[in-house]
DNA sequence: CTACTTGCAAATCATTTGCAGATGA
DNA sequence: TCATCTGCAAATGATTTGCAAGTAG
């Protein structure tokens, strides 16, 4: 059973229909917009690896062709908006700049921060999404989602000594 | 917030030493920092009221000042970020806003955020707390603060029909 | 063809900062 | 006194947008 929507948060794994390439063509076409090359990067170079990511880091990872003025600051953060809008990538704001992670073919999570080396760690919790889940019913509250973010110091920066 | 469970009433309320502008001067004076007026005027419309604001619904408190000059944006501002420093306000980030809400002689809460009417509804859990040590404990992680977050429609919204 | 896209540069927007005059301790 | 403030205006810095030229469908 394919093509899940994104309001469901149950699964450790999720089964996906299509790679985000193609997901994202789909979402182009539907809007009437078109497959570009400039879209096509950055989908591609967006999902060559899960990690957390910022627009400047993103265009680290494509400055030969924005050097070569195939691409642009401008396009990178029009096609992240789109990626966000797709379902394919998740915006978190993060000291000020905005920081994207994989939506699309994996599993929800939320984070620990470690404000010493500012390493994400990624924790997935039922237990946690039913206690929201219980809030919300004591308030009356329809959920769409929800962000739990730790502060603290991880266990490398613990090892490494003092803070 | 009435008709809550006694576990949770009994926190609504954290007794504290001193009034916050008292704890701001002991804060600036520690700093050989100067009490004056504009900083008092600030202060005391902070903690006029209890409830979420940002710089510019602030400024809009004190107009009247800003508009004679004896006030002005960059010293809001300034304050703003003393006020955290000190520890009487927590700052968060909210559609690329910084939202502020009293952290000083109030107790530790949590939002519902309604995304209709923008409204910020406070809860408190002990079982999230108990929950985040847990996850924390099982990554060797050393927690500072969490913030929890959780996105939908509030109770008044969903009754008024759709979004 | 031609509507959607792009790169560029200029524009935003909230927040910060440099400076010279003002002021609290 | 005199180091710390303040208001002002200009500076930031990340992100967005207007526009004329480029290009997918």
């Amino acid at each position: 059973m394919p093509g899940r929507r994104k309001s469901d948060f149950s699964l450790r794994s999720v089964p996906v229909a299509m790679m985000p390439g193609e997901r994202f063509a789909e979402f182009l076409r539907a809007g009437g917009k078109r497959l570009t090359s400039q879209r096509r990067w950055i989908v591609e170079q967006v999902f060559s690896h899960h990690d957390h990511f910022d627009a400047d880091e993103l265009m680290g990872h494509l400055a030969e062709l924005i050097s070569q003025r195939k691409l642009s600051r401008a396009t990178v953060y029009r096609t992240l908006n789109e990626l966000v809008e797709a379902g394919l990538l998740r915006k978190m704001t993060l000291g000020g700049r905005s920081v994207y992670e994989h939506e699309y073919g994996y599993p929800s999570h939320d984070h620990l921060y470690c404000q010493s080396c500012n390493r994400l760690i990624e924790f997935h919790s039922v237990a946690l999404e039913r206690l929201r889940d219980a809030v919300a019913r004591e308030h009356d509250f329809q959920v769409l989602s929800h962000r739990m973010f730790i502060t603290g110091y991880c266990a490398i920066c613990r090892r490494a000594g003092g803070e």
